[in-house]
DNA sequence: TATTCATTCAATAAATCTATTGAATGATAG
DNA sequence: CTATCATTCAATAGATTTATTGAATGAATA
């Protein structure tokens, strides 16, 4: 086999994940995945589909391995391959927001919409963390905090927050961070940390943006 | 507008730039392109498409804003319109690289048929670093080094090698790294300096992997 | 001015993608 | 066993994408 075949084969692999990415549904039922699995009824309901069409788009997604299933009982709970398929998903986003100002317009505005505009930017955070002053939360799933994550931030996954509460300092500023700033798990921890008397708020990015600019990481 | 047409919004834009990239041919335009400009007859010719077919993928990529183009006399010269491009073809890799055996393969024979293959892990590369045992070389245009290094590296770009080379110290391990594993920049840079003397090699991967695990960079 | 030549445009057929509809599957509950 | 219900499958029409062909554009050069 010449070069020429290898750089094909290579290619037409690439652009069969990028073809699966490449439909607006798609790209929104990846983001929804992102914040953990569900099911086709609850994927189709929260992207304004037919159960129909939103199963053949997680066929589509599934066939370029983006997306695994797993049967239980009656339902099919669908969730992201892997955290790469994140990232990917992210540096399009990024790429999107640099060349599109609409699309940031639209995301500050997706946000505020979320009632959670109020962040922290990643300078104000370092030197909050530097100075000691603010507890930093991870609240990805523990696999992804134990792949690296900020520095000094404990890791609290998401879906175990209320087990934690009591450990949590109510005299000391929480900052809590995901995986990018559509993503809605910090969002989700400071309303309910807010809702029990503590002071939180979140970054405004999350871990891929802060690893990217090069600031303080553990592994 | 409500909600859903935000997101709808937001969702479209991005699916946008994944169709751009949705093709082999373009997906190769987009790492030719990542090691410089180049006009429309170079791509077609080292991507093994016609003049005209190469001119309309160009035209999608331009239409998606993926690349730009710059009109000098008689030619076109095209080149990425942002790094946060490669950001998004190399998150690609990354993923096809994992889930799929067969492209790893695919990228080790590629690079072994460019008589490369000799290279360094990031961890070995991070212990010589600390032990102060080689000398890092960055040969990605200065922009790039300027947005963040590896650290301790020294900025020479690709294309100004030569002029730099005698004050590089012939008794120290050279260790060249540029935007990642297929990127040739660093390939080039270590074969000039291996044929000028110099005990030089490559990083196997490149700065967004290694600032993605979390090691030292600088800004 | 006429010629050359890099690039783009226009038209087309074949292939692929999408949303919709309604039927099929297959596991659970009664 | 039968009914229910989540999901998948199959078929289809309309839209989009692709490679190819040949013509058009327009800047440089003779």
């Amino acid at each position: 086999m010449n070069t020429r075949d290898f750089k094909h084969r290579i290619y037409s692999e690439l652009a069969i994940i990028s073809k699966a990415l490449s439909n607006p549904h798609r790209m929104e039922i990846i983001e929804l995945l992102a914040q953990g699995p569900g099911s086709v009824e609850h994927i189709a309901e929260n992207t304004e589909t037919s159960i129909a069409n939103a199963s053949q788009h997680l066929q589509t997604l599934k066939a370029a391995r983006l997306v695994k299933t797993e049967k239980k009982g009656k339902y099919s709970y669908y969730s992201l391959a892997d955290i790469k398929v994140y990232n990917v998903w992210n540096a399009m986003r990024d790429l999107g927001m640099s060349q599109n100002a609409e699309v940031e317009k639209l995301i500050h505005n997706f946000r505020k919409s979320r009632h959670n505009l109020e962040s922290v930017t990643m300078d104000q955070l370092l030197e909050r963390v530097q100075g000691g002053k603010a507890l930093v939360l991870d609240v990805r799933p523990q696999s992804e905090y134990n792949e690296g994550h900020i520095s000094t931030a404990l890791s609290i996954p998401h879906d175990e927050l209320l087990q934690h509460l009591s450990s949590l300092p109510k005299n000391k500023e929480i900052v809590a961070y995901c995986r990018g700033p559509l993503c809605a798990l910090a969002d989700d921890a400071i309303k309910v940390l807010n809702e029990h008397g503590y002071r939180a708020i979140r970054l405004e990015v999350g871990y891929p943006e802060w690893s990217a600019k090069g600031f303080p990481v553990e592994n």
